[in-house]
DNA sequence: GTTGCGATAGTCT
DNA sequence: GACTATCGCAACG
């Protein structure tokens, strides 16, 4: 376990969630947020799972964020108001989603790279016939975007209420946080943004 | 278990 | 015209 490493509380398998996450949760800087949506429940429809992965892009000074550039009719979500959803085409066909952070005027975002799935799993897997486990129904950002069928008609979706959301979770266990550089990216590769939540052993 | 590589389309230069 | 915040499969060990 390395200094990075913190003590929270993940989700059981048998969660069930709780109320959806306020605005006031994402109108703070994108790392905290990032920090904290670990353990949370993303919820779309009957299919929902715990995240165990994120991403803070920060924007401002950070050029690894898409909102560097400034503003363009792709970013704009990322400079609007917090607890709403940026969702991008990557690679010419995988969906990722991130959840918008900071105050309204201030980019910044969280990209959610993979969740533990929960609800849904007959759903998840007739959607991802490509994954041989239940664990690669949701283990990477390009996936779970397809296992909760998110697509990019959820540009901007409102996730503090309504089918898709993100909720706080029940019935919870002990979890680590490890704490590394973000993935896939070609500037700034050194910043310590990415944070994992690594189940407790037993 | 690991590494290497091609697919594919929106966005910006 | 270049460049991706990726994935899945094939070919190894």
């Amino acid at each position: 376990m390395s200094a990075a490493t913190r003590s929270a509380a993940l989700p059981r398998a048998s969660y069930h969630s709780g109320a959806a996450l306020p605005r006031g949760f994402y109108s703070r800087s994108a790392v905290v947020v990032a920090r904290e949506l670990l353990g949370k429940a993303l919820v779309k429809g009957k299919t929902a799972g715990v995240i165990i992965e994120t991403e803070a892009y920060p924007g401002g000074d950070d050029l690894a964020s898409h909102s560097a550039a400034g503003l363009t009719n792709r970013t704009r979500v990322i400079f609007g108001p917090p607890g709403h959803a940026y969702v991008y085409l990557s690679y010419g066909m995988h969906v990722c989603m991130n959840i918008v952070a900071e105050p309204e005027g201030t980019a910044g975002c969280v990209l959610i790279r993979a969740l533990e799935p929960v609800s849904g799993l007959e759903i998840m897997r007739a959607r991802r016939p490509a994954a041989r486990t239940d664990r690669d129904l949701a283990s990477g950002p390009g996936k779970l975007t397809q296992a909760l069928g998110i697509t990019l008609d959820d540009y901007g979706a409102d996730l503090t209420h309504g089918q898709f959301a993100v909720h706080e979770a029940v019935n919870a266990r002990q979890f680590d946080i490890d704490v590394t550089p973000r993935i896939g990216i070609s500037k700034c590769v050194d910043l310590p943004l990415r944070f994992v939540a690594r189940a407790a052993r037993i």
